[in-house]
DNA sequence: TCTGGGGTCCTAGGACCC
DNA sequence: TCTGGGGTCCTAGGACCC
């Protein structure tokens, strides 16, 4: 615990959500869901406008819908997002060289590290001037939490939100902690404060009273003697630069449960060789072969096999997933399957040439193993394009420029032709296969003028155009808005 | 129209070794 | 016949976070 409050949390507000706003004009101001749009999808972000509604992250979309049917209903868009987010985690790396992401639009600074004065003044000075130029470089707004610990910067934070900065003065943590909830102390989700709630413990004061014996003995060792010390308001957790990642998964949930024994396998294969790409990407290797699955009744098992050593070779990590999966029973439907790989270490050609050689053999042989045995061909994964036009797409059209595609329906795609930088602009229907219309690239959010309209795409207007009357019927394009 | 996707950390039990 | 401890590695599951 630092006797200034020196350590910085930033947490942007309503990340995905103000980031669609801000590159698409016409939902300013507006309720705004960003999240899976599928029939099984859940809201990552939704707006302040969409929270008034009652939807909230990680809520069922198909809930969200019902609470707020005229929201506009949006896929994530990553690649927007991680530009915003590079834009801001800059602008942190400017304060201190002491940056910890916590995800894309979190993170801790320790402003001491950075050479701030330890004074409340000086640190609030660096948090209000922060918020300035995030709010210049990326039309975004953060909210501010300044504590002599992580966690007291995480809890200030917000509070702060949304658009605020709060600083909590050292020595004043545990008067104001006291009559929280204890589901404010970070690790206490709901089965956490259950078991305190049963044991008659529900503010945080009630958890520091408990003691940490109490503590540990109903939430084990680790769980209760850190909880004690949340609770206590203490917490000496250092700001950590870079941490390398522990592993590495990608997992599909499907719109209808997999029933198909030969479908399920060549999922399985298609997530491995996904898998094995983002390990590449991230130049890694790994040993351990995790698989999970997900039944039709949501219960979850996972299955893992340990390697000789790490690997990257997408045959000998498609042979070891489908070899899990054969100990697996899937009757009664899949929901969702997912390989991932732990135990990673960094690849070195050389050093894993030969270890790499022998799985891959051993794969091989398996493979060959089961061809004799009549095992059916393993279908090429297919490039499947679940759907061509997600909404909330950034689209160009040759003529009418940059726009995002508002909704589709039967055969047809509603675009709406805006950028960040112009006014709200008007919607027009085509053929989905319109050859004039191409899937884009997203636009800086600030910075573009007109100059950059031009250097950029066509994104002006006629200001002839108006909207479409016959626009799609039945699908999510209406429920954006209704002008 | 019930419940995503990508992670982290912890626990508990069994195998195995000394 | 009875039955040590401790350490490490591995597997599986669960809680939690964004």
């Amino acid at each position: 615990m630092r006797p200034a409050p020196t350590i910085l949390h930033l947490d942007m507000d309503a990340f995905f959500a103000a980031a669609e706003q801000a590159a698409k004009p016409s939902l300013r101001g507006k309720p705004v869901v960003v999240g899976g749009i599928g029939v099984r999808g859940v809201v990552s972000t939704a707006s302040y406008e969409a929270r008034v509604f009652g939807v909230r992250s990680a809520m069922p979309t198909a809930q969200a819908r019902r609470l707020c049917p005229n929201a506009a209903y949006l896929a994530p868009r990553f690649t927007l997002y991680r530009q915003v987010s590079e834009a801001v985690m800059e602008l942190l790396h400017g304060l201190s060289p002491l940056v910890e992401p916590l995800s894309l639009d979190e993170a801790f600074v320790d402003l001491e590290a950075g050479g701030v004065p330890p004074r409340t003044e000086a640190v609030r000075a660096v948090g209000e001037q922060l918020r300035r130029d995030i709010r210049v470089t990326t039309g975004l707004t953060g909210s501010v939490g300044l504590a002599g610990a992580k966690m007291l910067a995480k809890i200030a934070s917000e509070a702060a939100k949304p658009d605020g900065l709060v600083v909590i003065e050292p020595g004043t943590e545990r008067e104001l902690l006291g009559p929280m909830t204890v589901r404010t102390l970070p690790g206490v989700g709901p089965a956490t404060a259950e078991t305190l709630r049963r044991a008659g413990i529900h503010t945080v004061a009630e958890t520091a009273e408990a003691g940490e014996a109490e503590l540990v003995r109903l939430l084990g060792r680790a769980h209760g003697a850190g909880l004690y010390a949340m609770a206590l308001g203490r917490d000496d957790r250092p700001v950590v630069a870079e941490r390398d990642a522990k592993s590495i998964s990608v997992e599909d949930t499907f719109e209808v449960d997999l029933t198909d024994r030969a479908r399920v396998r060549s999922e399985v294969l298609r997530l491995a060789d996904r898998c094995v790409q983002r390990l590449r990407a991230a130049g890694r290797s790994g040993r351990t072969v995790v698989i999970k699955v997900r039944n039709y009744d949501f219960s979850t098992l996972t299955r893992s096999d340990t390697l000789r050593g790490p690997t990257d070779d997408p045959a000998v990590i498609r042979e070891a997933a489908v070899r899990l999966l054969e100990t697996v029973e899937t009757t009664g439907g899949v929901r969702l399957l997912g390989v991932g790989v732990s135990g990673l270490a960094d690849f070195t050609q050389e050093d894993l040439f030969a270890q790499v050689a022998t799985e891959r053999e051993a794969a091989e042989t398996a493979k060959a193993a089961q061809a004799d045995g009549g095992g059916a061909q393993v279908p090429e994964a297919e490039e499947e394009l679940p759907r061509r036009w997600h909404p909330g797409l950034d689209v160009v059209h040759d003529e009418y420029g940059a726009g995002w595609v508002q909704g589709s329906g039967v055969g047809r795609v509603t675009i709406r032709f805006e950028t960040p930088w112009s006014a709200p602009g008007r919607v027009r229907t085509f053929a989905v296969e319109d050859p004039a219309l191409r899937p884009g690239e997203p636009l800086p959010l600030v910075g573009g003028g007109p100059a950059d309209a031009q250097s950029s795409e066509p994104a002006i207007l006629p200001k002839s155009l108006s909207p479409e009357p016959g626009e799609d019927t039945g699908s999510v394009g209406e429920e954006i808005s209704k002008r």
